[in-house]
DNA sequence: GCCAACGTTGGC
DNA sequence: GCCAACGTTGGC
């Protein structure tokens, strides 16, 4: 069954234009430092699940598109790698702390679904959007989407 | 750049 | 296990 989840980026590092450059529009989901999301990752998302790109942090705040997930948990390579700034001494290949997935692009909006939108709409009585996570719990950076929240997003994706 | 919310650390 | 101090996230 195809679960809904909205991970988020700031576009400043990697955004949804560099998700769609890269080889077959595949990219590592990497760099999670969170329990929570770690968790999510590692145990709830699976391939073939969709997802809403987030951008953070950044001038147009909000669902920038969507990608589809083409591998589920694994343990991310950053934290045994010294060079990098998501190395992690307390990790080993045997135990490994930190988890990622892959994804693929499918599709970027032909306009940003801003925070400020949501909110608005969030507040609209019966709005499948007034307890979505993003929200909430803001900081959440994995997090679950319902599928009437992603339907309804989606709809609001097409209008222009 | 500010600041609220929240996560993590570490002493006890 | 509590909690104060501190660090990070992320909107504005």
């Amino acid at each position: 069954m195809t679960q809904y989840w909205l991970f988020k980026s700031e576009p400043d590092e990697y955004g949804i234009d560099d998700l769609a450059a890269e080889s077959h529009g595949i990219g590592v989901w990497d760099g999670i430092r969170n329990y929570q999301a770690r968790n999510l990752l590692r145990d709830e998302v699976k391939e073939g699940d969709q997802v809403f790109f987030y951008h953070s942090s950044c001038k147009q705040v909000g669902i920038a598109g969507t990608m589809q997930v083409v591998r589920a948990g694994y343990p991310d390579p950053a934290q045994f790698d010294q060079s990098s700034k998501y190395f992690d001494s307390k990790a080993s290949e045997q135990k490994p702390r930190w988890f990622c997935v892959d994804v693929r692009f499918e599709q970027k909006f032909s306009r940003v679904i801003a925070l400020s939108e949501l909110k608005e709409l969030a507040a609209e009585s019966g709005s499948p959007l007034s307890d979505m996570v993003l929200l909430n719990q803001s900081r959440l950076s994995i997090q679950p989407v319902s599928k009437p929240q992603w339907n309804y997003i989606m709809a609001l994706a097409q209008q222009s």
